[in-house]
DNA sequence: TTGACGCATTATTATATTCTAATATAATTC
DNA sequence: GAATTATATTAGAATATAATAATGCGTCAA
């Protein structure tokens, strides 16, 4: 009956609270374009280091992003494709719809 | 480029801030189904009724909902009926596919 | 017009989140 | 192997969020 079952309620919320917050919805969507390294997220957040690794580090163990370290980078990118969606609703609620 | 543009992030992140509780997301679930007063609000979330007037009171001050005076009791349904797609999005992710 | 009901608001305390600064680690280059 | 680069982790202070309890306010019925 109702869209989201009672025992998934939690998790749904907790879900939604790693992405409620200005440098990790920006990093969720800029992802939606492809892995980027942190150093490529700390120039198109506007971050400090320490600051986006901790958002990083929150993403990763909520289970939004996952990591893969090649070299001295570690490359992140979106664990699950059906964040597009939810950053496409989102989107057609909160951008004016001529978005840009 | 940028799925959701500079400009928005804030406010979007604000309005997932407006979900990202059990409670309000609960709320929003329900109010899917249509508009409900506090009373039965209190009831099928499990709240206290000054805890949930709060959730309520911050909800609509999100732009997340909006409520009418009818008698004794208030009617809160949802905003913005885009808000379907956003929750539909959530479910895809966080109930395990054949939910429930 | 008094009492009960439905809801909102306020104050307070408890808890969680966020940021900055400092330090640590691992890979790379010289 | 010392310095540099890329990233992570920790500690601390600042701020935000949440819950409870108490009170206020409008509406209705007796």
């Amino acid at each position: 009956m109702e869209v989201i079952p009672r025992k998934n309620i939690h998790d749904a919320a907790e879900g939604l609270r790693a992405l409620a917050h200005d440098i990790r919805l920006s990093v969720l969507c800029h992802l939606l374009q492809g892995p980027m390294c942190v150093r490529e997220l700390m120039e198109v957040t506007g971050a400090s280091q320490s600051n986006l690794s901790q958002h990083l580090a929150k993403m990763r163990l909520m289970g939004v992003l996952v990591n893969e370290k090649r070299g001295q980078q570690v490359f992140y990118r979106i664990a699950n494709p059906a964040f597009e969606q939810l950053i496409k609703a989102l989107k057609a609620i909160y951008c004016p719809d001529n978005c840009r």
